[in-house]
DNA sequence: CCAAAATTTAAACAAGTGTTTAAATTATTT
DNA sequence: AAATAATTTAAACACTTGTTTAAATTTTGG
């Protein structure tokens, strides 16, 4: 009754790999058969419909892209430096997977339940501690006084949108990928410096 | 032979309704048909396949989207004015039309055909001499020196984004639709202060 | 090696898909 | 009013959808 996870761990990456350029009502069932190379009963068999599959991959998604920021808020810096960290880390990190902002908004937009995902999402990061460290940041005067929502709104869309957006710019500007890639890091730069002086401006200049 | 344009133009409303809130593969022909209270062959006899229809729907978004900012741009202002102008003109159109940029993105994204939005799209902007303004101000050291695309990048990332994550935005803090809103204002006054400030820096403080 | 369990497969299922056909209804024109 | 054209409908088309069934194959444990 030992498990060969092979087959289990294919699909998944299979799953994930269409789910993730194709969309769940974009793909079927058999474009993922079809992409492990097997048969469309092997998924049932494994995880009991598509919408589970698709929960599991969803879920996965979730949880690589929390540690990538749970990583930077457990490190033992000042607010403005854990932000650039951030910024940087977040960039790497959608550079090499850029459909995750995308595939998170469209889950959560479609999603067929109502369970919230806040709780799962925003405790771990609570631990962390970095809400009290920004509210000590905002006491002291060292970061602009703004909601935490409005400072996620800031961050999201600087650091989310230009890879969500990756089609688009490439059919607007008609240009490579390549090029593209040399945008989002000039873009990285930009956000970094402007976000940086907005957040933690500077009374008097040095 | 007299047309009555009020039974197409109903089904390009019900069209536009469902593609908007659920996509092109995420709706069937029926879907739009019940909204319409009608039947599915009507849509055929008018439009003549599902993708046609889409089709005709996203160009009327395009443009839409594209009119609002051809507003802004022909009036006869500084280009720091007009940038200002821009991100309230745009923020307004979004508080009306907040499915839009999804919509726009998602169809350039999955677009089957190869052909480019590209032309279409700038050529009427290129009239406006926006561009030109931009290189002149560029040259004079009133703005920032920086590419047309990075600047594209940084405005849209910040007014369309916010709109975009409205469920993901509302599940992970879990506030309401009237809160959100709120959140969007206040984020379109950041927005204004930072990008201004970034764009058009000012070298001596008065 | 052999029975029992786990895995994989092909085939079928009912329901849903976009599209078409042909008949019914309404509007227009002469 | 009759004939013609335009609109709307119900029904059917061929095909795809997610899921299930049951048989075939492989793996496991005694």
């Amino acid at each position: 009754m030992k498990i060969d996870l092979s087959t289990e761990e294919k699909i998944k990456a299979a799953a994930k790999k269409v789910f993730m350029t194709k969309g769940f009502d974009g793909c079927s069932v058999r474009d993922i058969a079809k992409e492990v190379g097997s048969n469309v009963a092997l998924l049932n068999y494994y995880f009991r419909s598509k919408e589970k599959l698709f929960e599991l991959i969803f879920e996965g998604a979730m949880s690589d892209f929390l540690q990538s920021i749970i990583e930077v808020f457990s490190s033992d810096l000042p607010l403005k430096e854990k932000t650039s960290l951030l910024i940087d880390k977040e960039f790497d990190f959608f550079m090499e997977h850029p459909e995750l902002p995308m595939f998170i908004i469209q889950a959560i937009q479609q999603n067929k339940n109502e369970s919230s995902v806040a709780p799962t999402f925003f405790e771990p990061i609570e631990k962390t501690g970095i809400f009290q460290q920004l509210k000590d940041a905002q006491a002291k005067g060292e970061m602009r006084p703004m909601s935490l929502r409005n400072i996620t709104i800031l961050l999201m869309s600087n650091v989310h949108y230009p890879f969500m957006s990756k089609k688009l710019t490439q059919q607007f500007h008609g240009i490579d990928e390549a090029t593209l890639q040399q945008d989002l890091l000039a873009h990285k730069a930009h956000v970094k410096e402007m976000l940086i002086n907005y957040l933690f401006p500077q009374n008097q200049p040095a």
